[in-house]
DNA sequence: CGTCAGTTTGAGCGAGCTCAACGTGAGTGG
DNA sequence: CCACTCACGTTGAGCTCGCTCAAACTGACG
């Protein structure tokens, strides 16, 4: 089993010309490369094609997948994509930003299942069931598309490679899952943030960014969550990790100082 | 969201007429009734019909469904039905006995990522790779249905509403798995082990078996693996339960005397 | 300037782990 | 038939990693 395979690490990349938002210098997001535009953009243009649904297809099936398509208005941080019981619509793609995926138990305790980066799908888990099981929210600004499923559905009938590409999709979800359980049942908290980190690089990487200097999405509490660990072993964690010099750590800006070191704690 | 759609509770049932296979007074199971019987068996009057695959499908479409089953010889304990690496061509279905399910990292350590019983479906960790991901072994004597995938998937579009069923299977596994996720960062072993219990009693309902009273067909060493304990943990929260009179515990014969009180402990 | 959410750091504690010893039952070979 | 082995399970003692509780810091925002 390739080790970095693993729950973050979506390989569904190829190249593609992914450049960072232009900024002015008051920070200001440009507006003709606003990487959120919502009206500017369909799949065949979208600098995420070569990572998204678009990856498995020719360029008619991609019109055909495009026409289906929906995108809204870029969404504020903290909005929802959908709450939990919602009826089960669509799928979602992230093109920009970043959205955490969580549930919330009966006692209102809630359990972060999921971070999803620009070129990743998500909103998987309602389509078993007639509502949605998890809520997803954006953790930055983030422009989303929508996609209906019952128009996938029967588009995947249709084009034999897109039903192929979905289960496929589907399948990843389910061995990432499973390599999350396997982290949690034997991992330490620092081999956790290592793998989370290496993910994260790898995601980036994948996306023409930089792997060893990115901003972190989510909060530590986010991280914490999803990981298993109270927010205080989190920042206790980039500490150590900070004084061995394998990070350097401002807030939400991290430098992965030495890769290397990080990847073989990881590995497990 | 539904508390009792956990991870190992799989409401795919309708009722049916499964009865505990008949043994004779040396308790060799005999031939006519046989659960394990390979050639006898075909979808139409198989007693798993109602919990299996053919749930979503009508007659004729279960004909079909039938013709591209493959069913070997029964294996024995601890035999593997696949083994990780192997390219992956089938998922499979339990008829009888049951299945551990896990993969072993690169280190050899093992992690169990399910357990598999009558009526249920596995395997499906392949689906997105060419080999599969994890291993499979019986855990007792067992009677397994091959089912071709690249046929599946060729069935699925023809018949909608098994494409539709298999989309659901493949969410359920991942909603499942996030379940799984949760209790393993937040749970603990008490709790843990009381969810296990309430699941399989449940499952065990379903088919028309006792919840109350079952053999458990895994090891502690399983158990504590699949949960993220060790076996002494496992051990000594049976023995809690057995003082506390929630069980009463023969080494893998279990009863369950206080069942209400256990789903308690399991609800979080 | 105060407030508030997010983060960091310290001190102490406890659930579950490790290590070790012993018990039990099924299988095997003499 | 017994003696032996071996896998599996139970129980005890002590330790440790990550949790809990508490306090202080930082930066964003009104």
């Amino acid at each position: 089993m390739p080790t970095d395979d693993i729950r973050w690490i979506d390989d569904r990349g190829r190249d593609n010309d992914y450049n960072p938002p232009e900024l002015n210098p008051r920070g200001i997001i440009m507006e003709a490369k606003c990487p959120h535009s919502a009206t500017t953009v369909n799949c065949n243009d979208c600098r995420m094609s070569a990572l998204c649904l678009p990856m498995a297809l020719q360029a008619d099936e991609i019109d055909r997948l495009n026409r289906i398509v929906e995108r809204g208005r870029p969404l504020q941080r903290n909005e929802y994509i959908y709450h939990a019981g919602e009826p089960f619509k669509s799928i979602y793609a992230v093109r920009s930003g970043a959205v955490k995926g969580f549930t919330v138990n009966d006692e209102g305790v809630e359990q972060v299942t999921g971070f999803y980066l620009p070129g990743e799908i998500f909103g998987m888990d309602g389509i078993g069931h007639p509502n949605h099981i998890n809520s997803a929210v954006a953790l930055e600004t983030a422009a989303i598309c929508e996609i209906p499923f019952s128009r996938l559905e029967e588009l995947s009938t249709q084009i034999p490679s897109l039903q192929r590409h979905f289960f496929r999709l589907m399948s990843r979800e389910i061995t990432n899952d499973q390599q999350l359980i396997t982290m949690l049942s034997k991992n330490s908290a620092e081999e956790r943030i290592a793998t989370l980190l290496t993910s994260i690089s790898a995601r980036n990487a994948r996306r023409k960014l930089s792997g060893s200097r990115f901003r972190l999405p989510m909060s530590r509490a986010d991280i914490g969550n999803y990981m298993g660990l109270t927010v205080e072993t989190v920042s206790r964690v980039f500490s150590r990790f900070q004084k061995q010099d394998i990070l350097s750590v401002d807030k939400k800006e991290i430098e992965i100082l030495d890769l290397d070191r990080l990847r073989s704690m990881a590995n497990t």
